[in-house]
DNA sequence: GATGAATGAGTTTTCATTCAT
DNA sequence: AATGAATGAAAACTCATTCAT
């Protein structure tokens, strides 16, 4: 009996720590979120999610740790959306997987709208680590994209072109749709059909087919 | 002789001033563009200016003017060279007219490296007055890429697309540019190559032109 | 059945409780000799002994009071050494008492290695009750030193000198002799053979015998 | 005139700076003096000197830092009067060396009664470099003490025994005196006479010279 | 105008103690 | 009795801005 109800303690217990410290993540989420990194103290969280000062440092070692944790938390869910570009029998089409990646990045983005914001304006330049985590990460974003847009040239759907280059307009494109659709405080986008704007400009460009003639 | 001396004083003594004013700007930007906003202190600036303390509230009302004094001033020479594409008789061909103005956005921004990290990494969320006037300068850039789609398609140059769409994935392809060529420490870019690169992505996109049929 | 038993547990409980206070004395004394009064935390007390926090505080008041309690025993356990010179017949020469309670001394502290450290070096100033335990501790300390010098010099053992100094003197050899012991962490240290040598120092001086003459 | 009246300027400035910085440090001592280094804030400090929060740090990086320098300052007052014993012809006798350092150092301790009562009671295991400069320092005593007992023996001065115990015992014998003598609020000691006293009972120890026979 | 010493509000972090479970 | 999460007062330190000289 005292073993069961011990461990029944315990596991409430556990289950409330992790409560707790998911609220204050989302708590700090959200001030990060409204006042950028600089202009979110420890005050504004604890304030936030309605806890004592001392209780933040008991679930968290500083405002840096607690921010490079969301940073992770979202770089780490954007990662799983990124997935090789598969050539095998029976997958489908390149240009479909490409647009299967891109709208799933978009969405991600837009519902952690408030910490995208941050990756994308702000967190460059705060701290040594998490500058080395974001420039990981766009390396990352971008080897993927240069991959994917080379195995589109080896089966000749894609044109002769310096996949480098290719690579960071097809990166920048998508940051200035996040950006766009985070500053927007739109509730509802229609994130589908904008993956398919922007893949279908990185495709066919600006151009008329037959202006080129 | 006294009125004149007096007059040469004055003269000399707001030349001095003037080009003590543009000291200090040279030197806030070299600070601000090496360690962020946050991260330059007035101490660095003075120190890197070769001033006293109070000589820095002298010349500007607070660090939060000298660096929006600075940003108006990239944001100012950037709208220099972003002119309304011209279709009268005689004028350049329209995308010629966009080269011109992606080469030379990209050109000053390169050439303001330090000044242009700021902008596109840092200066979001500093402050209201730096929050709007981003706002503002971005919308008249967003504003003047859509007319040259536009125009571009009055003109039969451009194919049927969402002029928005396309503006903001243009703009994302050049601040991304900008970005990658701020990071890399490289004096020398080939700005003008660059240029055209982007422009040549901008224009016929990934796909082969046969590939569509 | 019910009575015994209840009895029973009482004085288990009682036992128990007996046995866990002085498990705590035992960790915070090991804690305070190794990091210092400041130095030692409350979380390293209940780390040392393996207690949750309030625990703690269902056994000692406060940091200050535990402290407090080693100091009172240590305290108690040198004044059961330090006993009256005896010039009883058949008492040990006078001599012979004293070198008695200098080793007593010496080996109680170097038993006490950790807790004679904080008493020798930081106690001082850390509190006014502490302070005041130490102050009059010191006091019968001199005290006795100074009577059995005074006692030596009845017996025309000692020569004339003034005994306020002479206790000065003989206190601080001691207190010298237990600061090496302690900081060397030598475990087994000669203390009978220390104490003759204080002993004799403190009893002949530096001169040679016939220097004097 | 200008280069004139500016080095009065500065000059004057200089001094003023001297100045404060004196005041701060005087300040903090009478402080550390009163509480203790643990018990001694800040706060305490400026109050004390009656300046701003900021001001404190203009002068000294930290509260280690002001407390480092002012041991440094007493140490190396000490280390002034710890000259080693000459032996040169028409030097004074070893005796009469030994005697004039030990009345220099009590002197100094009790002039600088409040800082050594950190250094003897407190100071160790405050900080590592406060605890690494007062070992050097002690360190240096015993073997200052220890060379001039063995100059002692070699000039049939002292007798024989072992010079490491009689080093540690005399230096015991001075920390005591000036524990004593700063624990006791007097003014004014006299110092002379308690030198000369320690360094007799250092000298002859306790017992008669015919009660050895 | 120039200087730089002085200011003090504001920020992060620590840790002895309390208290609901 | 035991637990350990929660508390919050208190402390060190920073840095943009002011002001007497």
């Amino acid at each position: 009996m005292a073993d069961e109800s011990l461990d029944g303690r315990t596991l409430r217990a556990t289950r409330k720590r992790q409560h707790r410290r998911q609220a204050i993540l989302t708590g700090a989420l959200k001030v990060f979120g409204e006042k950028g990194y600089h202009g979110a103290h420890i005050s504004d969280i604890i304030d936030e999610v309605g806890i004592a000062r001392g209780t933040f440092y008991l679930y968290f070692e500083s405002k840096n740790a607690i921010f490079l944790e969301l940073l992770d938390g979202l770089l780490a869910e954007l990662r799983r959306h990124i997935v090789g570009v598969s050539t095998a029998e029976g997958a489908p089409p390149v240009v479909a997987q490409l647009a299967g990646t891109v709208r799933e990045v978009l969405r991600t983005m837009v519902q952690n709208r408030m910490l995208s914001t941050i990756i994308i304006r702000e967190a460059v330049g705060l701290d040594a680590e998490v500058d080395s985590r974001l420039r990981a990460f766009y390396a990352e974003l971008l080897h993927y994209i240069r991959d994917a847009v080379a195995e589109g040239q080896r089966l000749s759907l894609i044109r002769e072109l310096d996949t480098e280059v290719a690579a960071m307009c097809i990166l920048g494109t998508i940051k200035q749709f996040v950006e766009q659709l985070v500053m927007m405080d739109v509730q509802e986008v229609d994130v589908d059909r904008m993956a398919l704007s922007v893949l279908d400009f990185n495709l066919r460009g600006l151009l008329r087919r037959d202006a080129e003639s």
